[in-house]
DNA sequence: ATCATTTTTTAGATTCATCTAAATTTATAT
DNA sequence: ATATAAATTTAGATGAATCTAAAAAATGAT
């Protein structure tokens, strides 16, 4: 059975891998898991030899099958828990991060299932990620960064790529949560700023904002 | 902050404190949590200079104000998830122990908070046993164990003293559960087996039965 | 192709939680 | 009171997960 230590390293592995799309080199994951690139070295050979990875000495790891599977299992139980903290424990989005990091490593099928079932199988999470069904299959949906919009263009927030309590308290004072319908209304050459509407309302917002929206075009 | 061993040591000692009334001992807390005395005495050892217990060599150990207030926490955060568990996600009372061990390790106040006020601030567990509240004050009642009852005396289940799943299984084949309401109808003098009425039903029982059943009497 | 820089690995140490085996203390039985 | 047994502690070892410092390999710039 892996060590919660080797849960948050394939977890890791496996967002890191989806961002970049090579392998996951020592350095990205010590900073990732706020360690040294010797203690991550340590544990991937570690993980290696219990084939939970592929890792070749000075060229990276990706995940194997079987630590791909895991991974995903894991983060299905995070993404349920930060649903079941928003809709029953009135958690808001981002505060609810902290708290499924460690709910994520309860070990308990039946535990995953029910709770699945309670929360009537949602397919995302509180921050717009898809969650893992029983069958550890992820549901896709096309997504496009706010900051490649084009003036006029249109679409509904359905999800954030910095997942930030700092971020996410942002949006709420811009009133821009998941479900929101955004127009983009005009945009500076200069900066690249924005003006948009908000569900009507006209807000500006900055490219490092932009450039952390997904939206689903309409 | 505590970890999760030393969580579970504070645990087995409040749990056995209260069994006996006298100092626990290093070889009952080995065999309570399945080790080996040895590794007792240094986690002992540890917890006595954190001041979490207060430890006399080869004359055991009790807790100390915050070693009972930390483990109070604990029992809190259990018994809370059992009810969760069995009152939202159809667990039976047999099934929930296990899971609730790794639950009441998680660490946020503010989901321990939630979590009581979602579940409508509940007294006692799924079986029986008092829930700390808010400031970790047990609520007590009057419990008799059915095998001190006499003969006509009357009751109703409010707890059991072994919860293993074997036995509570055993209750569930005899259609017992907490609020059933029991009557002795006779003792057998040989074997002190009785003949009971659980809510009209009459059932033979054995003394080892009868003497893990609390009854509140009428 | 060579050298300097960056990245990665290895070597050796530390802390926690555990173990076994040996030594010590306490309890008990005559 | 002594001796035997039982309980407990100490000593020394181990594995997981981490660290720092040093060595080795890869990168990339001239
Ligand atoms: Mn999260
Ligand atoms: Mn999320
Ligand atoms: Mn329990
Ligand atoms: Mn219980």
């Amino acid at each position: 059975m892996l060590s919660r230590s080797e849960e948050n390293y394939l977890k890791a592995i496996f967002h890191l891998r989806i961002e970049k799309n090579s392998a996951v080199s020592t350095t990205e994951l010590a900073e990732h898991l706020n360690t040294k690139p010797s203690s991550v070295t340590d544990m991937l050979q570690r993980l290696n030899s219990n084939k939970w990875v592929d890792y070749r000495k000075y060229r990276g790891v990706i995940l194997s099958r079987n630590g791909e599977q895991a991974a995903l299992k894991i983060i299905r139980k995070h993404r349920l828990w930060e649903v079941f903290l928003v809709e029953h424990l009135n958690f808001s989005w981002d505060e609810v991060h902290e708290v499924a990091e460690q709910l994520e490593h309860i070990q308990s099928e039946q535990l995953t299932s029910s709770l699945d079932q309670f929360l009537n199988f949602p397919k995302y999470d509180p921050h717009g990620d898809p969650i893992p069904d029983a069958t550890l299959q992820l549901s896709r949906r096309t997504k496009k960064l706010l900051s490649n919009f084009k003036r006029k263009e249109c679409g509904v927030c359905i999800g954030v790529k910095d997942s930030s309590a700092d971020f996410l308290k942002v949006l709420d004072r811009l009133s821009i949560s998941l479900g929101s319908e955004i127009q983009i209304i005009d945009i500076e050459e200069f900066d690249q700023s924005m003006r948009i509407a908000v569900d009507g309302q006209q807000k500006y917002i900055s490219t490092k904002i932009a450039s952390n929206l997904y939206l689903n075009p309409i």
